[in-house]
DNA sequence: CGTGTCGCGGAATGATCGTTCTGTTATTCT
DNA sequence: AGAATAACAGAACGATCATTCCGCGACACG
């Protein structure tokens, strides 16, 4: 919370009267992330008429986002709470439970309709997570870009 | 602290004998559970003459031990560190670091030579992290295992 | 101009946690 | 058997952290 006062310049008070608590405050972090972080960068995946050009188009371009800000970075909030708060919090393992379903969602809409998109789609929502926890280890973008260019090539060459 | 001495009915004095601090406890978990959990588990898939079968067998008997322990589980404690405490500690970076380069070797060599296995092989390191992360979100092991039949038909369909 | 309210900085509070200390018991060696 | 060592349980300590409290200043409104 000092870390938080100091950083947002936000007094303790002021904190702790629009949230309950740290807890509180946490958990409309989850909303936040959601509207301003996830949203645009999905958008193109969720639009109709997408396809799989815009999933790899959101892959590179959340890689290149991330080697800006600098490598190793943050990773994904809701990625990260997935592995860390949500075994814990039921309301946290909600919501990213809730994410997932709208990543498994989206990629779906960009992979077109059947068992097997929804399958590879799935599927890519365990590769993107565990993409999102590389990039909190790796310095190299370009390793991060090889994987992304190899699973999409394997799903472009399966939807034929 | 009180949590361990607790769980292992060792006291406090018997564990800060045998290492120097909680930090010097928590690094030498690695190479006991490299030793103990990894390397058993993962011994098909380095062997020589294995064959992506045995990766796919790796998964599945991964993911039927966890179910069998009770879904959501703990997941993978490298996979876990990497993204919890790797970020923040150089000593743990370097061991999560090593084990994903011991992956990707053992997927490759189960894959074959080539550029285009060591990709896969790559690609398999990021999917494994994802995959031991959703471990600690779901409950349907099908769900897992569905997931790991796409992405090693992908990946059988592409070496031929 | 005075009064009341709001928000602030920062100190107090209470809980938790890693670590150390103390008195006691078990064990080993002579 | 007796002395010395080792191991233990649990109390004590110091630090950190979330939360609350308090005194002060700024601003609004009568």
């Amino acid at each position: 919370m000092d870390a938080l006062v100091a950083a947002t310049g936000v007094s303790r008070y002021g904190i702790y009267s629009q949230f309950e608590n740290k807890h509180g405050l946490y958990l409309a972090c989850f909303e936040l992330y959601a509207r301003t972080v996830v949203t645009p960068a999905f958008a193109r995946v969720e639009a109709r008429g997408a396809g799989p050009s815009d999933i790899r188009a959101y892959f590179d371009h959340q890689i290149e986002a991330a080697a800006t800000l600098g490598l190793p970075g943050p990773g994904c909030f809701m990625a990260n709470s997935g592995t860390e708060t949500a075994p814990h919090d039921e309301a946290v393992r909600a919501i990213v439970e809730a994410h997932n379903a709208r990543l498994a969602a989206g990629f779906q809409n960009a992979l077109g309709p059947g068992v097997q998109a929804a399958r590879l789609a799935q599927s890519l929502v365990v590769f993107a997570t565990g993409l999102w926890s590389l990039s909190r280890l790796t310095t190299d973008s370009g390793q991060l870009k090889t994987c992304v260019a190899t699973m999409m090539g394997q799903i472009e060459r399966d939807l034929k």
